[in-house]
DNA sequence: GTTCTTCTTGGGAGCGCTCCCAACGGGCGC
DNA sequence: GCGCCCGTTGGGAGCGCTCCCAAGAAGAAC
């Protein structure tokens, strides 16, 4: 049960290697009835590319790392990175490019595993998500000379190309709605203070809350748990916020939760919005206000800037549509400001 | 900026090509002084196996297949997908496997995408996800002689190794609770009657409701648009259910909702029960009672016994533990059933 | 018919690695 | 001191493919 070689059509045809190769890959050199009867031959005996012999020769390895440095548990739990990855993976397949997975512990593991893929030919390419402020996987991939496109702010990524979308006018616009409604008190729950997108997102809220009264600032790991947490803290205080600003979905979900069961009426004693939209926002009673993005959109636009990178178009970095604000039930004028 | 291959190190070290591969894969054929001086030499200059070359000899591909056949929305909400993974991937990467990802539209093409992987020597098994009633993965991946395991009950496995999980005892677990705590009319909101484990769990549930009211299956794409819409309709009936069990946590969130918007409390008027646990099924209002299962755990088992079939172990197939019922706050006596 | 050009074809080197085979050399038994 | 065995080493074929090079054939121009 031996898989056919390039060597076999030859005999079968009575040609060489060398124009069953040419034949097989489209390239001239073969006259257009010798193509035919080889393509015939190699489609009839079932042949396929060995990739393994192409990328001997210097081929593509036509597969690009994407290594996870995030604890399972929030992995699961976040639909982000699945959204990413069908975005990724619908633009990579189109191009017979495969994605090759990774889940590692932290950024060392995360540096290892992509020097040793990219140093056996098993990558052309990578994504790097998550940046971090001064990311140490950022040099590292900067030297290697592997193409690599960093899913994230371009203030934190170097020389490498990046693909990101505005952090600021969303924060802007969400802060001015609410000012809007009538709110004077916002509170912030947000992600991880390690991560770029983070400080930029506090740096900007800070900005827009200027002029209003205390507008509290409160980091987390983006579990459910944590923006429970942060949440009862935020509602128990004597001056509470009438309104509160989630860095994602999960943690929203459990606010509301956590008002309601404090007795609390979404949005009339509190409005809450979401960063980043899904099914779960729209599911849950009063449905939530959600900073809306196409997150498969913007792995599909990742996906396309590495792959012309890897063809050497030197496109530059692109910057993605800003998510933008989706109201829905979970915000409303505060009742204290019946103006 | 060429890698280093064993040609260099050979020079370097004034030995073979021969003895230098030896050196480095820690084979007999070379005395202690000379391999370490050879690992010395590898390790100064950065050397790094080619995977490619080693794969020409008939080596590994060190990767395993997956193949996603779901719509990019749905996966990107369900969190099973991604804790699986997770567990996969602790074994894979232990074992220095990488994983090959591809989501494709349908089973067609996702044959195609495994013929293609294993063809081309990219990967040295595959999963298989998703178990069809009449599956038509399954006589492919049997002919083709690629070692596989299906994630999914053997009766619909064929002669490929499964690794798989009773959906009959969590269904009796369930369903006798519910009638324990005096309910009569037990609705279920399954997922699509296409996979072999919504048809198990359909049977099993009509035996387990024997002897009760009417006890209705509909059935779903698994979003929570469905699930809300399925509820919406039974709870409207003129005798509606005291209590559904839902296929994921996904849609019993979104029938919670539902019941709420309805009037209805949880779990006085309505009981629920969600199938798989996540921090969803938590963060709620009540928390939903849920059919736990470790389902990283599970990807773990599916992995370890991949590669015990890629090492020529004949293991059989694996039996993981059952889903164990969690009661928490949305289950309760029906208030009509004053007992 | 001859020469030149152009298209087609066969031959073969080389990619980096593994592994077989043969040669070499030192230690041992006699 | 001689021959033998085994541990060590060098040499080299071969994995399947790509691509360069040269040779052959066919057609055009004279």
């Amino acid at each position: 049960m031996k898989r056919p070689t390039i060597g076999d059509i030859a005999r079968q045809a009575g040609v060489s290697k060398g124009a069953v190769s040419y034949a097989l890959n489209g390239q001239p050199g073969v006259s257009e009835s010798t193509r035919q009867r080889i393509l015939a031959i190699a489609d009839e005996i079932g042949w396929r590319p060995n990739s393994a012999a192409r990328a001997l020769n210097g081929a593509r390895a036509n597969a690009i790392g994407l290594a996870l440095c995030r604890p399972a548990r929030i992995l699961g739990m976040e639909p982000f990175f699945m959204e990413l990855i069908s975005g990724l993976e619908a633009e990579l397949s189109a191009r017979d490019f495969a994605l090759m997975l990774q889940v590692v512990g932290d950024h060392p593991s995360e540096i290892a595993v992509h020097q040793r893929w990219w140093g056996e030919g098993r990558i052309d390419g990578a994504f790097l998500v998550d940046l971090h402020v001064n990311d140490p996987r950022v040099p590292v991939m900067e030297d290697l000379g592997m193409p690599v496109v960093v899913i994230g702010d371009p203030s934190g990524s170097g020389s490498l190309m990046s693909v990101w979308s505005d952090e600021g006018a969303p924060v802007r616009e969400t802060v001015d709605y609410l000012v809007a409604l009538g709110h004077r008190r916002i509170a912030r729950i947000a992600g991880l203070p390690k991560l770029v997108h983070t400080t930029l997102r506090d740096q900007e809220f800070g900005r827009a809350c200027a002029g209003l009264d205390d507008c509290p600032v409160v980091h987390t790991d983006y579990t459910g748990e944590q923006g429970a947490r942060a949440t009862r803290r935020l509602l128990s205080s004597r001056v509470r916020p009438t309104a509160i600003v989630y860095d994602n979905d999960i943690m929203a979900v459990a606010g509301l939760s956590v008002a309601q069961e404090m007795g609390l009426t979404v949005p009339a004693d509190l409005s809450i919005v979401a960063w980043d939209d899904s099914p779960l926002s729209q599911v849950v009673r009063p449905p939530l206000t959600a900073l809306t993005r196409d997150i498969p959109a913007y792995g599909a636009q990742a996906a396309r800037q590495l792959l012309g990178l890897i063809d050497g178009l030197e496109r530059g970095s692109h910057e993605d549509r800003a998510a933008t604000l989706n109201p829905r039930g979970s915000t409303g004028p505060p009742v204290s400001a019946g103006h």
